[in-house]
DNA sequence: CGATTTTGTCAAAACGATTTGACAATTCGT
DNA sequence: ACGAATTGTCAAATCGTTTTGACAAAATCG
């Protein structure tokens, strides 16, 4: 035996065991219609006992809704994405929806064939996080409308994004070193064409410049945003020799990686350096000196997507083009926390 | 402009264009009859200039099959249950299957309830990633079967199971360590309750008795599967004064947390002590001493739970009680590698 | 060459729900 | 107390497929 067994149960059985047409149940359970109290307990009685759930297939084909919202996720195994979808889940199963998955790695990271495959089922609607954007929008226009809703990257200004403010998280690392008493900075950012590692790093000179914080000559580094990537540019920084106090690195993996050659080289951190990294990776909690860091709004993100897309399909709701959502910082030891 | 629009065509306008009945087009989409050369040839250059695609829900009124496979994680955002995702997808995405996905969250941990989530929606079969199982299939017995598999945990001898080989894989550590000449080896566990954990022990035990490796009297610990665990259990290993070259941890957390006491108390990881960690999570490989440990087949149990359901769905094939597939050793810095 | 089988197509009947039109029985307004 | 509105219910149509029965035309067989 390899099954569980269900029985499935439909609305003729209940109407016949209660002893009133299918229509009467339809009506008591969509208060469509007046139906008389008594005959109303009857039917839900009926339902309780026998456990009836409308099939949604036969719901979905005269309503045209099926009541299922498509996720389509660049990386699954990627944290922030599962964030993203508790989120997401926390609003659509509460109202009745269920969410269909679908990763890139199936899709030879083609988000265009991917959002045609959960189409093909007749979602009610698209969560798309997805790292490069490459969708377009303006193939087919026909009677049917699909709202979606991208988070953490924009597509153009056509699709509504939900994004975190990496502009201002530049600003709070700024602000939080200056409180430390870190009086010149070195940044190692993500890859120069990455939008959030310029808008964190854009923000964080700002601020420290407003603060009369110093980011000398030659203290901008661009790597990859990897452990590895850390280590060499925390060699080289080294190997210059400037002089400046605290370190902030575009994610956690560069931090980590660039806090284990600081150590190496004999500096203490906090003390010689103070570190913040970005992202609040679960590692950075316990890393051998917990990082700094600071926290997206990931939960947020998905629970809002979420909601723009149900809010758009029961009440007709407009959905902003464009929403941000502001991160945290997570003060720990490697600014002396 | 919020949508992407997409124009919903039927079989009745691909029946219509091409000058033939709806029935002849399904008869060509599925073999079902035969059809002569040309029309079929007409339909399908019809149904590929329209992008018809048949309509799932109408679809599954017919069959009673959704091509919907359930998926049931315990806990989403768990890195374990996203590879099993990856695993799963790459199976029933080229079968022309979709995943409905539900995470326990949502539903205060009750699987059962999770469970008649997704069977509310027809599904064609589930995969449970579960911790503590406890779903009863006792209950209900009706006309419709649904194929079920556990991944990870078996539920009881009623429902199949897919796990790791955690027996053979504390074996396997228990070699590697003698090939690195440890001679003595302590042991931290993770709670005593799970099986997992304690398979794993007792494989390490065995073996390490056949190899006249040596687990001293009171070396053998059990704690929280985390980090601090590991810290804690390593403070009082270390107390009761050493006398062991290895130590084997039943995951990376607890061979972190370890491996930071230790290195704070001033042994030297390889020379000092040999540490194995188990999972291969991702901060093991670049941890600052990276940390040897077994890498279990998440990927592949997640591909054979999904090759299961669709061989049970398509050819009513039975589905073997119980899977359990091999884990592997990455020797990494830990052990001297 | 007549009988049977195969080929090719279509019309009609499901699948399980929701919605609409119809029609009694009641209640209401004046 | 009489027409109008409301209440309560049902039968029938519909959603977009797949499947089955029917039936001609063509191919095959003895």
């Amino acid at each position: 035996m390899c099954c569980y067994y269900v029985v499935m149960v439909k609305i003729t059985d209940v109407a016949e065991a209660a002893g009133v047409s299918p229509s009467t149940v339809s009506h008591v359970l969509s208060g469509n219609r007046p139906i008389s109290e008594e005959t109303k307990k009857r039917v839900l009685n009926i339902i309780k006992e026998l456990g009836y759930t409308p099939n949604p297939n036969a719901r979905a084909m005269k309503s045209s809704r099926t009541g299922i919202i498509g996720f389509f996720a660049g990386d699954i195994t990627e944290v922030f994405v599962t964030e993203i979808i508790r989120g997401v889940e926390s609003v659509i199963v509460p109202a009745g929806y269920h969410l269909l998955l679908v990763s890139g790695s199936e899709f030879d990271d083609d988000p265009r064939q991917a959002l045609e495959f959960l189409i093909s089922r007749r979602i009610d609607g698209a969560i798309i996080s997805y790292g490069t954007s490459d969708i377009k929008t303006d193939s087919g226009f026909g009677n049917m409308s699909l709202p979606l809703v991208f988070i953490n990257r924009s597509y153009n200004d056509v699709i509504p994004c939900i994004r975190p403010d990496n502009y201002m998280g530049g600003k709070v690392v700024a602000s939080h070193f200056a409180e430390c008493g870190v009086k010149k900075a070195a940044i190692i950012g993500g890859p120069e064409k990455r939008q959030a590692s310029r808008d964190r790093i854009r923000g964080f000179i700002e601020r420290s410049e407003e603060l009369g914080m110093e980011v000398p000559e030659g203290c901008v580094f661009h790597t990859e945003f990897t452990f590895d990537g850390g280590r060499k540019a925390m060699k080289v920084l080294l190997e210059r020799g400037k002089g400046f106090d605290g370190l902030f690195c575009a994610n956690d993996y560069i931090a980590c990686g660039a806090m284990t050659v600081a150590q190496e080289a004999g500096l203490s951190i906090p003390d010689d350096l103070k570190v913040i990294g970005f992202d609040d990776r679960e590692f950075a909690r316990f890393w051998p000196t917990p990082v700094t860091t600071m926290s997206q709004p990931l939960f947020q993100m998905g629970r809002l997507g979420a909601r723009y897309l149900v809010d758009f399909n029961e009440k007709e709701k407009e959905i902003p083009l464009l929403t941000v959502l502001s991160s945290s910082l997570i003060p720990r030891r490697s600014t002396g926390f």
